[in-house]
RNA sequence: GUUCCCUUCGUCUAGAGGCCCAGGACAUCGCCCUUUCACGGCGAAGACACGGGUUCGACUCCCGUAGGGAACGCCA
């Protein structure tokens, strides 16, 4: 019996990884790493209708991208197995839920059971208005292994179902974010373990698993409480040892729902595409349901990882707010370093075709001007994109500004001056001092002053300060938008 | 219906009987900085679901009620 932690986060890949699972993972990730730990990944996909080979992908990739890295596992890109207690995916660990099943089959602990849906949506039926919750009634419980091998040698289908144990009248077991927690054993019929195609059902191999890849602790969302007390009858009639349980609360939507596509972005990948950072993500949601020691809030991963702890999760559901994701998301861009930030914004800056200026110093520069004001990373397309040659174009929001009877009179000014200088980008300097020129010569000044020139540079009314944009515009650019805006004016 | 879980500002939360006529953060609003906007600084508004206990004292403990959620599958 190994003593060291093990964590394992366990996906069924059929669809993408959406947030809610991202923070069950992380919360293990943590807490397996937080205690010199290992985290794991396993491959719930014994349903054959919706797993599919590319959510599996999807999932990894996902989980790969926000860096929880995992010990065991496949692999991200290859998916080979990586580890000593594989195979990691619940489809190629078939032969051994059937040596399970079989083993509880011949101790009289499981029954065969030749229940078709139809009986099973009679009785129902029939249960329909009585007192408690439905459970099935198989005729089949006490048949002896003998006489059901005949009738599956005569080909009939037949499930395998657990045979309940109603010996004890409670289950009881301390989570570790609940307290204890108690359930009658009456709560639940004989469910099935193996369907009758062979494969076996979650909760089997969940117990299964879990136990074989010795995990001490096993992390889930709140919907799998219930689910406990079956996997506590199987740990029991297998003889496994049971590890500490944990289930989080969920997370919800705006409306107090269980968060769904409905919602708006809910997938790893969603957030990934709209310029979030994997450190805000994981920021984020570190902090839907726990709280810092200190109560601090931009946290950094190594953080999260030293400080993380069951001691202050919160039971109660959280509803996912966006707004403060962004605002943390912010907050991580504001910290990273400037080589770092521009090699993630230039992809994006690409592929919206914006063209501009590679000197690094004309980089850092316009850097300087706009990191304040990205959000999101994918802010920096329409942040760049009044400075970028091809998209100079006059917003609707300076319309007002063609109205005063002053702003032609400041376009001309700005025009004749910008024309006598004879570099080409202008400094810091050179565009205060012609800013000036401009003001005397038409007797013109603030708003009126300010906003004209604002419009002639970048075509809207507001913006970075214009004394840093100026510089990363070429006088020839600046001279043909001028001439754009004369032409409205 | 049955069982299980949950309930502090709009949202995330602090609070483990007196420190709380409840603290922080996001969002909102106002002011300052800035001859724009954003960043930043300062400030305002805003909550213990309800009802009973227990106690000298309850946001904190107990019991109900209400509300929300989950499970009751050959889904996970």
């Amino acid at each position: 019996m190994s003593s060291i932690v093990r964590l394992r986060f366990a996906p069924s890949p059929t669809g993408h990884l959406h947030v809610g699972g991202a923070r069950t993972a992380l919360y293990s990730y943590l807490y397996a790493k937080g205690h010199d730990g290992e985290f794991i990944l396993r491959v719930e996909d014994t349903d054959e209708e919706r797993s599919t080979e590319e959510a599996m992908k999807s999932q990894l990739e996902a989980l790969d991208w926000l860096g929880l890295r995992w010990d065991e596992g496949p692999d991200a890109e290859t998916l080979v197995d990586r580890g000593d207690h594989g195979p990691y995916r619940q489809s190629q660990r078939l032969a051994i839920y059937k040596k399970y099943s079989d083993q509880l089959l011949a101790e009289g602990l499981a029954y065969y059971c030749f229940l078709t849906d139809e009986e099973i949506d009679a009785q129902r039926e029939k249960a329909k208005g009585t007192v408690g919750a439905f459970q099935v009634e198989s005729p089949y419980r006490e048949w002896t292994l003998e006489q059901a091998q005949k009738r599956i040698d005569a080909g009939e289908n037949a499930v395998v179902r657990f045979k309940a144990d109603r010996s004890k009248t409670h289950y009881q077991f301390k989570d570790l974010v609940r307290g204890d927690v108690k359930f009658p054993s009456d709560m639940v019929g004989d469910f099935v373990l193996l369907r009758s195609s062979g494969m076996p059902v979650y909760n089997f191999c969940c117990v299964i698993d879990d136990a074989l890849m010795q995990m001490t602790h096993v992390f889930r969302s709140e919907e799998h409480l219930n689910n406990t007390l079956r996997q506590l009858m199987i740990y029991e009639a297998l003889g496994f040892q049971i590890p500490e349980f944990g289930h989080f609360s969920m997370i919800l939507g705006e409306d107090k729902q269980k968060l769904s596509k409905r919602h708006g972005a809910t997938s790893v990948q969603q957030f990934r595409d709209r310029g979030f950072l994997p450190d805000a993500l994981i920021n984020y949601l570190a902090l839907l349901g726990w709280t810092h020691p200190k109560e601090e809030e931009i946290l950094p991963k190594a953080d999260l990882v030293s400080s993380f702890g069951l001691d202050r999760i919160t039971s109660s559901p959280a509803v996912f707010d966006e707004k403060k994701l962004t605002w943390i998301n912010a907050n991580h861009i504001k910290r990273l370093d400037k080589d770092r930030l521009w090699g993630l914004l230039e992809p994006r800056l690409k592929a919206a075709g914006l063209e501009l200026p590679t000197e690094s110093t004309w980089i850092e520069k316009s850097l300087q001007v706009f990191s304040s004001y990205l959000e999101t990373l994918e802010d920096a397309v329409s942040l760049y994109q009044p400075i970028s040659p091809k998209h100079f174009d006059i917003d609707a929001a300076a319309d007002q500004v063609f109205e005063w009877d002053t702003s032609k009179s400041v376009f001309e000014a700005w025009k004749s001056i910008l024309s006598a200088t004879d570099s080409e980008f202008l400094s810091e300097e050179q565009f205060v001092q012609a800013q000036d020129q401009v003001k005397e010569s038409c007797g013109v000044k603030g708003k009126n002053l300010f906003m004209p020139i604002r419009v002639a540079i970048i075509g809207k009314p507001h913006g970075a300060e214009l004394k840093i944009l100026v510089p990363l515009v070429s006088k020839s650019e600046l001279l043909r938008r001028v001439d754009l805006v004369l032409a409205k004016a």
